[in-house]
DNA sequence: CAAAAAAGCAACTTGAAGTTGCTTTAGGGT
DNA sequence: ACCCTAAAGCAACTTCAAGTTGCTTTTTTG
């Protein structure tokens, strides 16, 4: 018969990270608004006093949980072809807003109704124009005329998948993503 | 001295309207999660006891304060030159976006959090949907070559614009809609 | 092993949402 | 003009989740 009444406590960075993941999970499941500090608590396996201690608002739970993911933008190889490059950098993109963290940024972020999260929402955007030195480089090597407007391309990928996903709610697949690298690339090559 | 000790009562459908006409003002300005129902009554000028009894969930007078406004997709003129007819539908789509109504169906079904407003997102990719006429005639006229997708085009349109608005936050006004058509028909045509 | 820091716990406060029973008002029919 | 009914107003109440407080227990560390 064991003796401990209750289950040994996790405390500091275990029970902050513990607690930041669920944050990240409740985030993508029911999104900012619906978002509790007590359930999220229990979800974690700690006391929603300790939560509130730490995180006097759910505002702030939520920035450091979102802060702790985002930043570290998907990374991809850059092979020096314009379009494959711009694929694998889609994929990342997907694979990242498949993903329950994925979720959770764009369900926070999407409307932005918190003023708290809005300078995380430039984050994201900052992330969407990752791939701005692919088309620059591209530029550079003639494979792009000089003027072409790159920015508006990138936002273009990215907004077609975000529709995709987030308005029509139908999947972006491989198959989806190069269909609208290539039309924006057709289109940027005139 | 006046006698009235309150203000003359509004009822029936002159009450009805005051309160859907606040619940899509309220939708646009705190989305619906953040909408209250005992406020919306408040700024309708109405006892809440009356709100609560024609419209017993939030989400039933959500639901009903966006179908009164959805469904009549806003009309434009069909010139039959593709490019100058897209972007008659693009200046009313935009003008729809920027719209306290456009804002209330924008940040209400974006992230469709409710169950209860999912009839209602499918709807709105209904609306994006309407100029695909415009391109099946193009292609008709033979000013489209007849694979071209379509679908896929206006989908890619509607996601640039959303993207400009709602993830970057800037405004987009008539010449960034021109870029972004020019940029899609140019790619449309190879 | 003692002291301090961190987490647990339960009881409490608060505030908004929604409910109820009843009263008052508007407006049509005679 | 009057009455009768349906619709709206009103205030008091219930409920419930969020957040707070004072204190106890556990863990860490020096």
């Amino acid at each position: 018969m064991t003796k401990r009444k209750r289950p040994p406590q996790r405390r500091g960075e275990a029970m902050v990270g513990a607690v930041l993941q669920v944050t990240l999970v409740q985030l993508g499941v029911v999104g900012f608004e619906r978002l509790s500090v007590p359930e999220v608590a229990a979800l974690a396996g700690v006391n929603k006093t300790s939560v509130y201690r730490r995180w006097p608002t759910k505002g702030e739970l939520v920035r450091e949980a979102l802060a702790s993911v985002l930043g570290e933008p998907p990374d991809f190889v850059a092979t020096g072809e314009l379009r494959a490059d711009l694929l694998a950098w889609g994929r990342g993109a997907l694979a990242f807003a498949g993903s329950p963290v994925g979720q959770a940024v764009f369900r926070a972020l999407l409307s932005a109704d918190d003023p708290d999260l809005r300078p995380l929402a430039s984050e994201l955007t900052r992330t969407t124009k990752g791939p701005m030195g692919l088309l620059t480089r591209a530029v550079r090597r003639g494979e792009l005329r000089p003027g072409a407007n790159l920015e508006l391309a990138l936002s273009t990928i990215a907004g077609a998948l975000l529709q995709r996903l987030h308005v029509e709610h139908r999947p972006a697949d491989l198959a989806y993503l190069t269909q609208v690298v290539d039309l924006v690339l057709d289109g940027l090559r005139r």
